[in-house]
Parts: structure tokens; sequence; C-alpha cells
DNA sequence: TAATGTTGTGGGGAGATGTGGGTAATTTCC
DNA sequence: GGAAATTACCCACATCTCCCCACAACATTA
């Protein structure tokens, strides 16, 4: 199996302290390397992006590369980590959220999960069926050409 | 975890005597070399930047190679070094901030600190939301290249 | 069916953390 | 040199966080 790599949707509940479980076959991907730590933030949608920490780092490295002078680096740069932070999986496999990150992604106590390759995406459910419906889907010309590029 | 990198946002509150708690996550990761130490001075926005003591060594190693002939050259050393202060934590973690830069980030009692990769930003809340509103975000054509280029 | 392990969820308690204040040492100014 | 002000270091304590244990539901195997 891949490691690292994760597919799949689950439905958890978030708990009265904001912790919610990692599902157990993405632990069990998870390479470790990431001593059981991955970093969560903010995503482009309204969503809690979850990576492993490795990957993180790719991140942190390109960032580091980028000068500190233009106005514009210094405020990707604070975009991209304020709302990064590191957290590492307890004894039960779950991880402690932000109550930022919480509210961004509009959290009640269910929440839904998704493997999208390289991190996860954890959501409201009503959310992601919204945005799903709202994003250009299998009858788009965009989304053909997409798939073309990439299945084989 | 990688050693001297700071992310995520956290809030706390200046105290009557001008000091602030320095996040227990970044304590954590700051590494013993830097003997508790580091290094405070007036940031390119209205921001106190607080860099390791190892990590300002880089800084100043750069600014020494900058000949000081020209005087674009001089007045940038200057204002670098100028307000430059080392700064030791106490046994509570804590940094004493010095009257120019709190008021130079125009400080009041609630404060927010933001892990930068290489350093931290001391904020005036209201002033981080402010610079955040102002600066080019997602609907800028450059802000959106740098993010394809480092989202992963 | 019984035994055993895995998984998801809840809660309690020890230790860490954030914040205020006090006292002694040091500096500043006349 | 001495008084006043500032600084540095230490202690106190309420709150919160993290780590551990418990247990029910389910799956797996003997």
């Amino acid at each position: 199996m891949n490691k690292d790599t994760f597919t799949g949707e689950y439905r958890y509940a978030l708990d009265a302290k904001g912790r919610v479980n990692i599902p157990a076959p993405f632990r069990k991907v998870l390479s470790p390397e990431n001593e059981n730590t991955v970093v969560i933030t903010r995503g482009q949608d309204p969503t809690i992006w979850v990576y492993p920490a490795l990957e993180w780092q790719v991140i942190e490295n390109r960032l580091r590369e980028l000068s500190a002078l233009s106005p514009l680096n210094r405020s990707f740069i604070r975009t991209m980590t304020r709302w990064a932070t590191p957290v590492t999986l307890d004894k039960q496999g779950r991880i402690q959220l932000t109550s930022d990150l919480i509210q961004y992604a509009n959290l009640e106590k269910d929440v839904v999960i998704v493997g999208v390759i390289n991190k996860m995406e954890i959501w409201n459910p009503a959310r992601l069926e919204q945005v799903s419906a709202e994003i250009p889907q299998s009858d788009s010309e965009e989304f053909n050409n997409l798939a073309q590029s990439i299945i084989i």
C-alpha cells in the first residue's frame, strides 16, 4: 500500500473537547517518520486540511526560500503559517483541533473526513455537499479534460 | 519536529510591566543553542519581529556583507540594527519588551503572536486584521501564482 | 459460541501554562 | 554619596491542556 496516501471517506463525531478520530485506515498508511504528527490548517474551501508532518515540511521549506522584503511575500507567508498547527495523535488515534479551525470549517458534532491523496480534509457534511454541488462536475468540459489528462 | 520553525497564532496579554508570554509550543521548538535568548526588533510591518538568537546571527552576517558605501545600504543596515535588542526568557517563558517597540507596534493589553517560519511576530490584533485586509489576497494574480507554486 | 483484539467515544486527574505581584539588586540622577 | 526609579529575578495560584484509563460496539478467530 502507498505510504502517506489517503483515499476514501469516513464519518466521525467531534467530541466535547474538540477531538476527532483519524480514520484507522489512514493511521495505518501514515509512515512512522511522521512520528504520529500531522499539521492542521485552513483549507482553500471551508474545511480543515490535515497534512502528514513530512508533507508539511515540504511547504515550510518552500516558504523559507521566500524573502521577507516584499510585502506580498510577507503577507503570503503569514496567511500560510498563521493557521498551521502541528498536533500529535493520542493513544486512541485522535487529534485535538483548535477552536479557530473548528469555527472556520463550521464543524458541529458530525464530521466527514475525506482522503485527497497527499492530505486529508475534515468537513461539515452539509458544507461538503454544498461545495460539491457548486463546483462543475462530470458533465463539464473542464472536468472531462482533467480526467482525460490523468486517467490511463 | 523542525527546530526553530514557528507556525500558528496565539493570543496573550501584555502585562503592566511590558512582558509577554512566548507561546509554549514555540518554546518547545526553540533549540537549546539559543540559550533561551531571542532578538526583538522593528518589523517591516507595524509589528515586533522576534528572532531566535541563532537566526539573528544569520541576519547580522548578511548585513555585514552589505557594503556600507551606498547611502541606501547604510540606511537599511541602520534600521535593522538600531532597534534590535537581545532578551532572555524568564522562568515563566516571558520576554520583556522595550517601550519603543511597544509603541511602534501599537500594542495594548491584548496581543497576537504569529509564527512565520523563521521568526515570530507580535501584533496588535486590530492592526493585524487591518494589514491582512489591505494586502492583495486571493483576488490578486500574483498571490494566486505564489499559492499554486507552494501549496500541495 | 466463546474468546480476543480493534475501533470509536467519553471522562478524570496530574502537570503544564498564563498571569499577577513582591523583593532585592542595579542604575540613574541630583 | 544617597535617594529615587528602574530592572531583574523569584514566588503564587487559578486555569487549562494533555495523557491516561474505561468501556461499549464491532470484527475476527478458535
